[in-house]
DNA sequence: TCTGGGGTCCTAGGACCC
DNA sequence: TCTGGGGTCCTAGGACCC
């Protein structure tokens, strides 16, 4: 056993969290954009908020909201965009980079948000973490252009909370002596791993504050919130977290879903649409250079609930046409189902058995030509009869450069030239049929 | 006007083995 | 003709996170 070396000097854990990320990296590449509501998500009628900038919050629209029904809120002035999957991962990668350089071990929990436990702040006063942190944060805007708002505390739920706290812009370092004042004051929808379930059943018991809920004898909270999560949150709620920062392991499993713009009623568009889902998964699979042994099939019905059926290989294997295969084998008739809105399939059992080849490109042989049906939309396709370009699309033009589809229809197309560096730019309608007009990288944003 | 997509972890029952 | 307990794997569902 080693020595347990038991440390006076106080903890000091740290929560990076982008500001309203996807909205903003939308402002900063496409500088119009600076100021005005902006929502990011989803296009389709049954499309979702994915990004609110803090302009459209202020209408009451937010994360996760159907897109139909933010739209209404923000009015008119509200500027819908697609989401830029692409560009959101290489501002992320570059901001992880930023902090990496000067604390090696992170956290990170999605594209916008990392925990931290720099060695040197161990021990440390309020001040000089108030000092770390000001400097993290300048660091990220000025290589990144981005606003990060930070919170720190002795452990990670606090400085979680605290950077919530510390919103938009800022920071908010939690003194250990003001920590448990602080928590116990917060409603319990605050704590991480409380969500709506929770939360309800535990205000029908009268428990609405993390106070109340630390108040609790740990086996009526392990009796309400279960054996293994009822005494977790219940320890957490009384500010013992002592849990470590670790870098993420590897994905433990793939997926790709899908909703489509009108149900599937038929056995054959069920099986084009797994077929389709199961060429997405099998994507990331390949690209993250894994096998899998479980293919998980997932059905979301007309009444949002959900159906899930899965198998497991004898093996694991990254051959596509067996886990299709596998995918078609958990197929369910809507006839006797119902209706079917979301597709998806999942691969797991992950293990990583991917060999250097002496001739990579013979692996790259072209993906399975699985198409969805002309009837089959998911949501993020254009309508069948739409125009050419679709809003929000990037294009080059040799002689305006870079920019993005602001509007199109009735033959034209109008484009915002302008990227990261240029500040606002002209919009200049174009015929949609321009042969100068060409689809671009989106990453040429960031110049 | 309804409710995305990508994940993680937990629970509970049954099969199977020793 | 009765009867245990532990461990592991698999499956299905559900809560929760961003």
């Amino acid at each position: 056993m080693p020595e347990v070396v038991t440390r006076s000097a106080r903890r000091w854990v740290l929560h990076l969290d982008l500001d309203a990320f996807f909205a903003s990296a939308e402002q900063l590449t496409r500088p119009t954009l600076r100021g005005r509501p902006v929502l990011v998500g989803g296009l389709g009628a049954r499309g979702v908020v994915a990004g609110a900038s803090y302009e459209a919050r202020v209408f009451g629209a937010r994360s996760a909201m159907p897109m139909s029904r933010a739209r209404r809120l923000v009015g008119p002035a509200a500027v819908v965009l697609p989401p830029r999957g692409v560009l959101y991962q290489t501002l992320s990668h570059t901001v992880f980079e930023v902090l990496r350089e000067q604390i090696p071990v992170l956290e990170t929990l999605s594209l916008d948000e990392a925990f931290a436990e720099p060695a040197e702040l161990a021990g440390a006063t309020h001040r000089e973490v108030e000092a770390f942190c000001a400097r993290l944060r300048e660091q990220v805007r000025d290589r990144t252009g981005l606003v990060a708002s930070v919170g720190a505390g002795s452990g990670k739920q606090i400085a979680k909370i605290a950077s919530g706290l510390a919103k938009p812009d800022g920071a908010l370092v939690v003194r250990p002596e003001e920590e448990l004042a602080l928590l116990h004051g917060l409603p319990v929808r605050k704590l991480w791993g409380i969500g709506p379930v929770s939360e309800e059943r535990l205000r029908r018991l009268g428990i609405d504050t993390i106070g109340d809920l630390a108040a609790l004898p740990v086996a009526e909270a392990a009796s309400i919130l279960g054996a293994t999560v009822g005494p977790a949150l219940h320890r957490l709620a009384g500010g013992h977290d002592d849990r470590p920062v670790v870098e993420r392991a590897d994905a433990k499993q793939v997926s790709a879903e899908t909703t489509y713009q009108t149900d599937i009623v038929t056995l054959a568009e069920l099986r084009r649409a797994v077929a389709t889902a199961a060429a997405a998964a099998h994507r990331r699979l390949r690209r993250d250079g894994r096998a899998a042994r479980t293919v998980v099939l997932k059905l979301r019905k007309a009444d949002m609930s959900i159906l899930t059926r899965s198998s497991t290989l004898p093996y694991a294997t990254e051959d596509v046409a067996t886990l299709t295969a596998a995918a078609q084998r958990l197929v369910l008739d809507p006839l006797e189902i119902g209706a079917i809105r979301l597709v998806g399939v999942g691969l797991a059992g992950l293990s990583s058995i991917r060999q250097d080849s002496l001739f990579p490109e013979l692996e790259q042989a072209p993906e399975g030509m699985v198409e969805s049906s002309p009837q089959l939309r998911p949501e993020r396709t254009a309508p069948v009869a739409g125009p050419r370009w679709r809003p929000g699309t990037d294009v080059r033009h040799p002689e305006f450069g870079h920019g993005w589809v602001q509007g199109a229809g009735h033959g034209v197309v109008t484009v915002r030239f302008e990227t990261r560096s240029t500040g606002p730019g002209p919009a200049r309608t174009l015929d949609e049929n321009d042969p100068a007009l060409s689809e671009a990288d989106p990453l040429a944003g960031l110049g």
